[in-house]
DNA sequence: GTGGCTGCAAATCATTTGCATATAC
DNA sequence: GTATATGCAAATGATTTGCAGCCAC
């Protein structure tokens, strides 16, 4: 069951530890995006001697290698995402959901042309998602 | 000098007072999409009796009538821009600096298809900017 | 065996809140 | 005159740091 987050690591020549696996598990199992505190709450029910200094080391660590990716969409916490593929995000200013958009930016390469080298495309993309217009199925409000 | 900053808070019924000014005239003055801090810092050196929180409620105040737009490019920090067209912004992880983007994205409103109603769009790009690419005239590091 | 990891507690940094005083209109 | 804005100090929330003990290799 954890044998390919072990292989993972392994491949990274990063130490294996039960904490790293559950957080890599966590990521691939949740593609909620979830903040590090989702992440360490939940872990814990299972695991109630972890700590959120390990969480926070585990992701900095898997963000470093590029096993993973961040996201800052809300502007107060950042997210984790396990996809690394390059991908835009969405977020429902009412329920809170955030959800991948997966269409590409032509134009968002171009300002090479200036002579900037860009490494990283973040496109965040702010408003009320489809089931909350219709139903009010939100998370808050 | 302060008459057009005294417009557009009139404008937008809000009560005039010299911090608010203040404040919109350095963002105005200041394309450098500045930090609370800075902002505070700066306008504190002419104005000792200044306020972090005033600052704060400031722009709060000025974000929610549509003057000024807010970036957090950084993930650590919010930042204030006096320019309300959409564009985007380039962060260079070298000297911190941040460029202005104004290519447009014409496949971001495009989530629409989806049913999600898109009301803002933030495209942030990071990478090294030319002048540290070349000189290693970065401000940090 | 030991260097790197974990977990705790305290520190830090951005931002928010409560409240008494001051001020715009 | 009065409702609203200002400024201070304390609170909050996310993240970082220091450090003692533990564990993967």
């Amino acid at each position: 069951m954890y044998e390919k987050y072990v292989k993972t690591l392994k491949e990274n020549s990063i130490k294996v530890t039960p904490q790293r696996l559950d957080v890599l598990r966590y990521l691939d199992e949740n593609r909620t995006h979830p903040t590090v505190d989702e992440i360490y709450v939940d872990l814990k029910s299972d695991s109630p001697s972890l700590s959120r200094t390990t969480v926070y080391n585990t992701l900095e660590m898997l963000l470093k290698h590029g096993i993973i990716q961040s996201l800052s969409i809300t502007g107060t916490e950042t997210r984790y995402d396990f996809e690394i593929k390059v991908h835009h995000h969405f977020l429902c200013n009412k329920c809170g959901n955030i959800i991948d958009v997966d269409i590409e930016c032509p134009v968002m390469g171009r300002i090479l042309e200036s002579g900037h080298r860009v490494d990283e495309v973040h496109g965040y993309l702010k408003g009320e998602c489809m089931e909350c217009q219709k139903g009010r199925v939100g998370l808050n409000e």
